[in-house]
Order: C-alpha cells, then sequence, then structure tokens
DNA sequence: CAGCCTCCATACGGCAGCGTATGGAAGCAC
DNA sequence: GTGCTTCCATACGCTGCCGTATGGAGGCTG
C-alpha cells in the first residue's frame, strides 16, 4: 500500500461515497484512511469533484459488470430472479442509491443516477419483452417493480420494516407478473 | 419580520433541510435567508442540533395534521384515496423524506423517520382493517403500498421515471388491493 | 423618563476542509 | 552512481461554519 494509484483513491471515494453520501467524498478524511497525504491526492486528481465523478464512474461500472454477468442467463425469469437476489442482497448500492437520489439536486449526480436507473429498467424491460410482453407494458411493469425495490429498500433502511428484502423477491417478481421461484 | 420567534428559525430550518439536507441546516446561511444574523438564533437556540431536532418536529407535526385531517373521511376507501391524492402532490415531504433515508446513519433522524413512517403505516394499515382486511394482510399491503409510493417518488426524483406521481395512485392502490378511483 | 428586560448585531477564536507551493524520497535510465 | 521522472509529505493561506462574549437598540413598566 506504499505506492497509491488513481483507481485506490476512487475506489475509497467510492467506499465514503456510500458510508456518508457526497459531503463524505472529501480529500483529507480519505487520504487519513488510506494511510496518505493530500499530496498523493493532488497528484492524482485536479480536484475532489474529479473524485465524486471517479466515485460515480465506478458505481456505474459495478452496474454493467453485473449486467454483462447476467446476460450470461438465457431463460429471463430465471435472469430476472438472479438479479433480484443479487440486488436484495447487496445493501452497499442500496444505500449509494439513496445517497445520490438524496443529493439529486447536483445536476452531476442527478445525471448518474438517472442513466444508471436507466441502464437497470431497459435490462429489466428486454427481459420481460423477450418473455413476449409488449414494450409499453414491460416498461410499467419494470418501473413497478424496480420503484417497489427502491421503496422496500428505503424502508428497511429506515428500521420501519424490519422484513429482510430477500423474503421480497417473489413480491417484486409479482409486480412484474413472473412466476415465483 | 423584524422580530423572529424560535418557529420561524424552525420553520427556515425545515425550508433547508428539504431543499439541501440536514447539513444545509447551518445557523449561518439561515440567517442570512431570514434577515438577521447568528445573535437571533443563539437567543432563542441552545446550539444547531437543536434547530435540525426544531425541524424534524415541525415535519412529523405536518403528518400529524395530515392524519387528523384524513380522519374526518368516514369511507376507509375514500379516505386512502385522498391520502394518496395529498401525498403525490407534495414533492416536498417526498424531498424530505429522501435526505432522512439518506441522513439515516444518524441515531437521532433514523428515529423520527422511522416514527413517522410507522405512524403513517399504521394509518393506513387501520383503514385496511376497517375494510375487514386481517391485521398481518393489511401490515403487508400497505408496506408494498407505502414502499411502491417511495420508489416511484425516487425515480421521479432523479428523472428515472417523466411521468407524474399523480398517475400512479390507481397502481398503488391495486397494490393494497383497492378498488381503483 | 428611568430602569429593565427582550432580542439582536458585531466581533472574536476555533476547527475542518479545499487547493497551492515546494522540497524530498524512491525508482528507473544509462 | 548521476540524472531524471514519478510520487508523496509538509506547510501555508483561504473559506465556511460553529459557538461565545459583549454591547446596544427598542419596547415595557413604574
Amino acid at each position: 500500500m506504499s505506492r497509491l494509484s488513481a483507481g485506490d483513491w476512487a475506489q475509497a471515494a467510492l467506499e465514503a461515497l456510500a458510508e456518508g453520501g457526497p459531503a463524505a467524498v472529501a480529500v483529507e478524511p480519505i487520504a487519513v484512511r488510506l494511510g496518505t497525504t493530500k499530496g498523493s491526492f493532488y497528484w492524482h486528481f485536479r480536484n475532489r469533484r474529479a473524485l465524486v465523478e471517479a466515485a460515480l464512474a465506478l458505481w456505474e461500472q459495478d452496474t454493467e459488470k453485473a449486467i454483462a454477468t447476467l446476460n450470461e442467463i438465457g431463460d429471463p425469469v430465471l435472469r430476472m430472479y438472479t438479479l433480484l437476489e443479487n440486488t436484495m442482497a447487496d445493501s452497499i448500492d442500496a444505500a449509494i442509491s439513496f445517497r445520490l437520489i438524496s443529493a439529486a439536486d447536483d445536476p452531476g449526480i442527478a445525471e448518474t443516477a438517472r442513466r444508471v436507473s436507466e441502464r437497470r429498467l431497459g435490462f429489466m424491460q428486454a427481459a420481460l419483452e423477450e418473455m413476449g410482453m409488449p414494450p409499453d407494458v414491460a416498461r410499467r411493469r419494470v418501473v413497478g417493480g424496480y420503484g417497489s425495490y427502491l421503496g422496500m429498500a428505503a424502508l428497511r433502511r429506515i428500521g420501519a420494516n424490519d422484513e429482510p428484502l430477500i423474503d421480497f423477491i417473489d413480491q417484486v417478481m409479482a409486480d412484474m407478473t413472473l412466476p415465483p421461484s
């Protein structure tokens, strides 16, 4: 850990983003966490804003990787079920999502959040269409299902709902009129 | 506006909370907005934390007032429909909700958010039980409906869904197995 | 109008974080 | 090993915000 790369900084920034929101993506605290100083940061990045953007880009990449893996599953129903299983178990991604939704006044953040959501919705919609659903119907179902997931994660986050998210998979599947597992 | 009360400060703090989250509840900026100085603030409040708590209390009161008004509606179905109509049109409350969900690491904030959510869920559940639904079923439906609303508001906030929330009323009603309007 | 009490303005010290400047250490080239 | 490049540590000034101290303006009471 003696010599750092820009990627190391971006990774640490993403973790800080998940834990404390965009405001927590602060140079000096992250430097402490990495066991280094600002001198390193300002060598790899132009300013703080660039670090936030790098963290968001990393987050966006995670979605791409997840989608690429899921696309190897041929059966669209199983693909959707696996997606939900993975998503429901990932509380970090949910935390980041809420941080960004909350900070959506920042145009850059809102744009990234919108693009990632659109990517996910498109991926899900494609699966439903693959099952023979017309595009507009698939779109509505997917928006409902993804929205329902977000809401459940929100209620769980504030402790208003104790049941683990896993238990809601069948419900979200039903939202999209898919058979339970 | 020459002489301010603690309530004026709390109100301004709530607006700042909706616009910029808990971090935006800062004494000096709000003082500027009120056309006064910190001298006024520290006369009415002990410290910044007290101001945040006052803003949260004000938000909680809004929920109580809304519930009190709705309880004057005898028919539970119409009561629920009116609730959704009011809620869906209120983007400020949604904004505050997301701010608090995002900032739920703060135990005090999480506690308020949980209490308000619990109050709302309880109110909705009571309406469903009034229609003859057993408590556990009503609870599940209500969690699904409220979660669905939160998710829709989230997608709308980041621009991932253009349709106005009003158009989702029937869907949320259906989530709770209630008839459309 | 004298005195008091309520409320606010101003000035101050302190801390955290941003960004810059500059020197130095460690690796690589030859 | 000399010189160059890459990377980092330290020190500095600046801004925004918190909280305190203190004095003063304006209304209320007698």
